[in-house]
DNA sequence: CATGAATGAGCGTTCATTCAT
DNA sequence: GATGAATGAACGCTCATTCAT
């Protein structure tokens, strides 16, 4: 019925073409939002038919995920790597923070795919992200309570929310520096790791704040 | 030949007729998403016909800008109002934050249309949402300026990174908040409070964190 | 987004346009079959975009069914109107053998439909066929019984298979009709009745074959 | 660089290759109609690259062709053997009948795909079945006319009808036979026996029917 | 010889938008 | 003024078919 394929192609093995055409998709969808990106797009950033992606990744929902997925692992590579282990801890969150603000200001368009899009699809996009925030939370968690501990404080919740409201100012900072992005990383995570080490420390120290009414 | 039975309509003023619509709106919106939202769906339950959305509201992005525009401006009056500037700053800091969080407990769907659905389209949507942002960090800059500059600290750039950090923070605790809707909202927003107005003590005080390498 | 509409459109009530789409489908379905017709071109048949029949008549699959039910409905009627309940048995037989012949032969592409389509989807279509060709057989099984029973035969199971013989013959010779168009109507009509009659009458005075091994 | 692993490929005669593919290719036509059935579906299950059945046999019309092809002429080789031309023309036609629900029951998915699939694709497919029932009509024709003759009886039109109606009766109720498995074949084959043989008998004793307005 | 890799072409479906009434 | 009726345009997805290896 079709009389297809007019010029020669290129064949390359499966994993060297789903590779690229993840990273087609990733810039796609980063820049068009998951719903703007048709699948003829990415595969023409891909220089792939579309056939290929769904013969390799599925459907568009699949192909997505399979983006949230690579793309969160790096980040949680990235900062891991950060973290060295025989580092003093503030010198760990330091470091955790400094690949995580790297990460956010070389690979923008991953970094917008995992926040800003993955976020706001909900369902088993938002459990994925979700998953590695959780791990990024115990990373820094495991970090407080050794501190802690080591000053005698003893109150586990405590420095939960703290880990989760750290991750939570990080996230916030990095994605309102992609509409500031003339600000140096370094000065951003500065700023960061002083509110979060300084209040923490109080925190260790029994310094809290109560309304006074 | 055929009697045309009219089901009479009622004739109400515009400004009703477009409140229905902006609720449906932000209603379906909010439960949907952007994208996933139909206008047919939106006329549906504004219990309006769909070219009278067009004559009141323009297209669908008009119309969701509009949704944007009128949440935006809800919220910041609530934490304006909740902010009296009879207190001292940190009373002030605090009921801000309550009413912050009050909102966005008792108009969940206000919030998720304003934080998830804006943030993830591009463009002019994001662009209200930063406005509406930048009033708030300012109004709370305002705040720690004056405390600063009673204890005789002049670092405007710190007082800014850090009010920013504070509203990132407490975005991403709402957000977070909404999927842990349990927690109760007084618990949260003192956590955010002790972790903010201690660390910006400490910051007043000279306690600042720098790396040891 | 898309700006449509560029010529003026005559505006029909629904029902007639749902009438000119099944009368297009019915055409299409039986000139290409289920599979190879497309929606695009029985719009175009139709002289309606492709929308109005998704919104008056659902999928393809919803629209073939409607297609059946109407001309399945058809059949039936033309062949109960044939049936006149005051003749004597064997002239209601033959009138509805020739109002059947005759559906067949002035509406082919409906018959094909039924007949040569329906049965080839299986499922819920062919369900709807065999709910008619059982009120057919019935139909039949009536006027084989009201002559039995006054010939004294009480063989309820003989009598129902003859029926079921007898349509399943003429919906066969009905078929092969279609590809022989050149013999009358009467003649192919007149071979059933024979076929049938007598030998229902051997089968009424008992005059019955068996194998003689 | 890569030490290429193939896997050793059974190299099997051209003939034993096809019969596998065609054997693939008539149970999934059967299964999922003609235009559902998938190459790849077919390759599948003969175990067989897609490449090598283009080879082979050519499009997948051309291959549903020769599937059409071989059934037919296996079900017509099936009658033929069992038509023993030894024994009086009743028992002929009884046993014929026997061989043919014989091979309805035993082999369902060729039946399937002759008379369901092939009688809903049009053109060519048809005409290859349509000559099949020809050679059976012609079949059943000579036995009848022998009976005739001896009896006198010289009217061919009326053979040659009423073969044709037997064989649309027996495909037909073949067809019905899928749907209601539980009927024993035999009492299938002895009903229209009844039917055929005792109104031919009439016929050729000259009772005939006629309407009587 | 045998196949994994690749694609052109088309189909069913949806939706924002607008005109005739 | 209000709406039912209508559509252009695009999108996700599939499949028969073939070439490079």
């Amino acid at each position: 019925m079709s009389v297809a394929q007019r010029r020669p192609v290129k064949r390359l093995p499966r994993e060297v073409r789903e590779r690229q055409i993840l990273d087609a998709a990733v810039r796609v969808f980063s820049e068009r939002g998951y719903h703007n990106a048709s699948m003829d797009e990415i595969s023409d950033v891909a220089g792939v038919s579309k056939p290929m992606i769904y013969a390799y990744l599925g459907s568009k929902e699949d192909l997505f995920a399979a983006c949230i997925h690579r793309e969160a692992a790096n980040l949680l590579t990235a900062i891991t790597n950060g973290v060295q282990a025989e580092l003093p801890p503030d010198m760990q969150l330091w470091h955790g923070l400094l690949a995580f603000f790297d990460f956010v200001g070389t690979q923008r368009e991953s970094w917008q795919v995992l926040h800003r899009q993955a976020i706001s699809q909900g369902g088993p996009f938002s459990e994925e992200l979700l998953a590695m925030r959780d791990r990024a939370i115990s990373l820094v968690d495991t970090l407080l309570v050794r501190v802690a501990t080591k000053e005698g404080l003893d109150d586990q919740s405590a420095t939960e929310a703290l880990a989760a409201a750290l991750v939570g100012a990080a996230e916030s900072l990095a994605d309102w520096w992609l509409d500031h992005p003339d600000v140096p990383s370094k000065l951003i995570a500065s700023r960061l790791m002083n509110l979060a080490w300084m209040g923490f420390g109080d925190l260790v120290r029994g310094n809290t704040w109560h309304p006074s009414d």
